[in-house]
DNA sequence: GTCTATATAACGATAGAC
DNA sequence: GTCTATCGTTATATAGAC
């Protein structure tokens, strides 16, 4: 049946929001439920337990975020320009799901075995497409030395730090919303920027 | 008596290993006293409630971090010499304290109102010398346009962000507990460079 | 499939003896 | 101050009627 389908959906979507802004143990069962506008016990007839039910929302999450992002290392682009969708894509992401990227980075520390076993499944690891240009890039002078993992978790820092620390940022700085968000944008041109001339020979 | 005190502490010092591990919502009172091998009632008897307890270590923790980094950015260095210093700030206070700043980062978007009021208790903002400092860099056209929150939140970015996500940067990068380490000590010299460099005028 | 009612366990917190 | 015992509540989870 189509309903079924329906309700099941509608849990899981709620289960995402419930848990990616109160993490697994803050979340409650019944916020879930109301928020699904369903009864409680839907919730176990659908997904048996709330760990099975996180365990789903987990995943989806990093599924969300991990495949765009070795998605654009693996491509055929050249080096700036992977600099630049990579950036953009976090922004883009975030701007539709602001506490997935905390969801995730937070969740993952809480249970690593969950993650690595998940990562086997998935292939997750550094394109050696994207190693080797970076190296390249070094050899033939055009960038200071550095291993691809520093490049990419240079990009990757500037760009999820703000998200992550967002009261951190917003307090500090005395942004409201809106700041905030312009803010953030700003730092679309500003992060490629610093991360490309950063590494230029001098 | 010296063993109030003691015992006080004692508690503390567990609350602060157990909140930091497992996040408030995640951390149970039976931990606490169980690390502090002392009995359960005790922590009420001292702090009255799981609340107050929370309150105290999370107090304790932002203590720990923004009075040293804002007495750097207070102080009378250098602009490149101030980076360094917030960089070695922040990799030997992880060294020391593995969990403090997911706890602190985590816990801020979980409770904005207890940092808001705790930092108007403190005095927490951004110091006008380091603001003028990077404003006079730019205007003298030492630095390319760059406002000094943004300039600041780069370097708290890359230093603070492998912190945050260490099991996604072990486990993709595929580090054990020692490379680990290593990658992260690599970086003390790496984050002044390309935040220094990244600034650069062309 | 969906509801109500309830089992079962865990948690924070307190009372009261010593 | 420190312990044992227990209260009151809330959480996940299930049983059973419809």
């Amino acid at each position: 049946m189509a309903l079924e389908k329906e309700t099941e959906e509608k849990i899981f979507k709620a289960a995402q929001s419930i848990f990616q802004k109160r993490g697994f143990e803050g979340a409650r069962m019944q916020e879930i439920a109301d928020e699904a506008e369903i009864n409680k016990s839907m919730l176990h007839y659908y997904f048996r337990s709330k760990d099975k039910l996180f365990q789903e929302v987990f995943q989806a999450g990093i599924k969300k975020v991990m495949p765009q992002l070795f998605g654009i290392l693996k491509s055929e682009m050249g080096l700036s320009e992977k600099v630049n969708e990579i950036v953009n894509f976090y922004h883009d992401m975030f701007r539709e799901n602001q506490h997935l990227p905390t969801f995730v980075v937070y969740e993952m520390n809480q249970h690593p075995e969950r993650f690595k076993e998940f990562l086997g499944v998935m292939n997750i690891e550094l394109p050696d497409v994207f190693r080797e240009q970076v190296n390249t890039e070094v050899s033939e002078g055009r960038m200071k030395p550095i291993s691809a993992e520093q490049f990419l978790l240079n990009i990757v820092s500037m760009c999820m730090m703000p998200m992550l620390a967002k009261t951190m940022v917003k307090t500090i700085f005395a942004l409201d919303e809106v700041a905030y968000a312009n803010f953030l944008e700003e730092r679309r041109a500003l992060i490629p920027e610093i991360i490309l001339n950063g590494v230029k020979p001098s």
